[in-house]
DNA sequence: CCTTTTCGGTTCATTATTATCACCAGCGGT
DNA sequence: ACCGCTGGTGATAATAATGAACCGAAAAGG
């Protein structure tokens, strides 16, 4: 189903900087010809996916997105239930908080809360946080299924910033030291100047679904803040994971215990 | 690009009272072959458009959903806009307020707020509204272009109630109607016992880009209430069109105050 | 003012993809 | 042990998608 995989791909172009794309463009940015790309965008608009502006002929994500996600929330209200986890972690750690969940293969934002100082980090809703250059995807990968890990490394990884890890065994050593810690820390690896601490979100089975994580800028961190984050982020992903019907596994509990000494 | 509609069709089948399906169940729904549904489902599953439980191996709607969702209303907060709006209309006339947005070839439900007496009508989120037996996709018809609703009604029309309107031509005195009031009314036409009045929310070039409405029950509708909800609902697509960019056609406000009279 | 480029969109022969059937393994009930 | 269900898979037949060229319209450039 690679027709199909293709055309959802076109969606992935839509973000808050560029709600709207014409036929072109996205054609271009997507590598495909036009005459496909404008088939494709047709299927969508016929299921409501993407609408077309009458007026500019531009194209846009539809109104079945929104109704898809109201089935969604109002079946599993994960993003209800993170939102005030995320407000507790920002203002206990003054820094912007956010949390994702897996999407494929990569993690999606569902939810932002912004710290209230006037220097903070900025994170784009919808974001997709790519799992080997953020805080976040560290984290989820760190307990991931290690058959999942090695697929994800077998991929090229892509240098987003100068300082992201793109040698597999780099990024394996940062995930073993996560993986002991219960929590990623990613300076700069996806956006300059953000420093990321983030946990795993867990599932019923104690598989990790998604991840939570603090942003902040890279200039203000020292190693005293970074301890008080990592067990406000860790602590945090324990109360969403319960909160959504999941569980963190027996030993990741006791891991939060080992950094608060 | 018949492969891409069907693959999204799948998502049709996920609502509040199936959010979870298994491959056997949806391609029974779907009318397609299990393999073929299955490969569908991993094309949905890669994009993170649906997920499947580890556990069970149910699929439901994915993370990405909620991704795009956000994405969508940064841009374009209609959703954030209507409920303001729908919250007043529910306290003004004392029912059930929704809101829907055009999704391809029907409407889909995009805000609810519930009336605050103990009997009222329940909207489901996410709903999917037939412009043919609701009263939001017969206002919504009666100001689209021609051409459009001779698309429409060149199409079976689905008896949903013993009450729907299957005949085109019924149809299209209905419409006329509701074109010439400005609002339009169907009762059961969707769900037994509920009496719909709508009227069309109109998009930057005045063209109908959704519906407001308000559900009452059967057995409380009288022509009194029935006069006092269309203006109530007119003033609010007026409104809510206005605060989603758009702008009503010149003459829609002329038939405001003439049913106000 | 004329030319060139770009836009959205369409066409049709070529080519690659997808649908289908039969099948497998696993589970719960009888 | 069996039946009927589940999720899932593989090879062949049938169908669908692809892409270069093309069109008219609208900007951009001289």
């Amino acid at each position: 189903m690679q027709t199909v995989e293709k055309a959802l791909y076109l969606l992935d172009f839509f973000d808050d900087k560029h709600p709207e794309l014409g036929l072109s463009e996205l054609a271009r940015l997507a590598g495909m010809d036009k005459a496909t790309t404008h088939r494709m965008l047709t299927a969508l608009a016929r299921a409501g996916m993407v609408e077309q502006q009458p007026a500019t002929r531009l194209y846009r994500l539809g109104a079945t997105i929104l109704r898809l996600a109201r089935i969604r929330e109002a079946t599993f209200p994960v993003t209800a239930l993170l939102q005030p986890i995320l407000e507790a972690l920002a203002a206990e750690t003054g820094e912007t908080a956010h949390a994702s969940l897996q999407a494929g293969p990569s993690l999606a934002n569902v939810g932002v809360v912004e710290s209230a100082r006037s220097s903070r980090v900025f994170v784009e809703p919808g974001l997709k946080l790519p799992l080997h250059a953020t805080a976040s995807g560290n984290a989820f990968l760190a307990f991931s299924d290690p058959a999942f890990v090695a697929h994800v490394l077998a991929q090229p990884l892509a240098a987003i910033t100068p300082d992201t890890i793109t040698d597999p065994a780099a990024l394996r050593e940062r995930l073993a030291i996560a993986r002991r810690d219960g929590f990623a820390h990613v300076d700069q690896g996806f956006e300059v100047e953000v420093y990321g601490i983030a946990a795993p979100l867990f599932g019923p089975g104690g598989d990790p679904v998604g991840a939570i994580a603090v942003a902040t800028p890279t200039h203000r961190m020292t190693g005293e803040l970074s301890g008080k984050i990592a067990r406000a982020v860790m602590a945090a992903a324990v109360t969403a994971s319960r909160a959504m019907g999941g569980e963190p596994p027996q030993d990741y509990q006791m891991r939060l215990e080992r950094n608060a000494a």
